[in-house]
DNA sequence: CAACATTAAATGTATGTACATTATATTTGC
DNA sequence: GCAAATATAATGTACATACATTTAATGTTG
């Protein structure tokens, strides 16, 4: 569906302003679809995230600065979203011996076994891009690394 | 800065894996880019957003189903954006007289004057689009249109 | 018309986002 | 070695998101 449709706006200022809606109408799309296939395996989509990161450093552990350092929102709370897996023993938290600030999360079978499940079972597979060509897709990356390209 | 760069991940699984990333990741850039320009303003961006709505209608009210309707996020909690925009006296609430289970929402002067400094002094001007030409900006549209394509 | 269903908005609750502040641990400079 | 600066994570607060439940008004049907 165009996005004039999806918004039932159907005149834009320009087509800046009907790109920019679009970019962000189409990531929450996204994002929604990707949150409803964890739904059912308790999961939301910033702690599927930080799992991957875990799984991503094991068996070595990482720091919370190091999962904000990787994180696609670097503003968000890494430190309640451990919370909420720790909770579930998704993950374990311990200080980190040699820098008594900091605190060494590590990944655990559970939660390496729950990532396994989910990139096996093909909950995922209708949150993807799938419908766009290899071109296509390339051409959206060098699109969307343009938008960010602006000065700082 | 390259996708790969922003978020220190130098190799993706797939073309179609770093596009999704990357089209989350540069929505969310754009957003946080707006709403710094906002908080001067005392503004949120669903607050910014619900008020364009609502000045759309202007002198017309919107009802709370009205607003959802034309959200892009369709599961926010438009009640409670609205609460935050009647103590700010951007907008008012009463009743609707032919409907006693419907609200009338309305913008107010000052809501309407706040619309007009944000448009006129562009304060949105650095969390825009401009870097990408006409052409570009109607090829990124379709793109994305053909991403949200695939079957519900 | 009374019982039931539906509609419209508000409220409740868990989680996340954005940003400021606090509590410790470590490093640095005198 | 100790005071001040810095690093690291946790906590506090306001707002938003996601979704379930509640409250009240209106529609529907026997």
């Amino acid at each position: 569906m165009r996005i004039e449709d999806e918004i039932k706006q159907p005149i834009f200022r320009n087509e800046n302003q009907k790109a920019h809606i679009n970019l962000v109408f189409t990531a929450g799309w996204l994002q929604l679809r990707q949150a409803a296939a964890f739904k059912p395996l308790g999961l939301t989509l910033p702690q599927f995230n930080i799992l991957r990161i875990l799984r991503g450093q094991h068996p070595l552990p990482a720091t919370v600065a190091l999962l904000i350092d990787r994180m696609l929102d670097k503003t968000s709370n890494a430190s309640r979203i451990v919370d909420r897996l720790e909770e579930k023993k998704l993950v374990t938290r311990t200080v980190c011996p040699a820098n008594r600030r900091a605190v060494d999360i590590r990944i655990t079978q559970a939660g390496l076994d729950l990532l396994e499940t989910i990139e096996t079972t093909g909950v995922l597979e209708h949150a993807n891009m799938s419908r766009l060509s290899e071109a296509e897709l390339r051409q959206l990356n060098h699109l969307l690394d343009k938008i960010r390209s602006a000065e700082e």
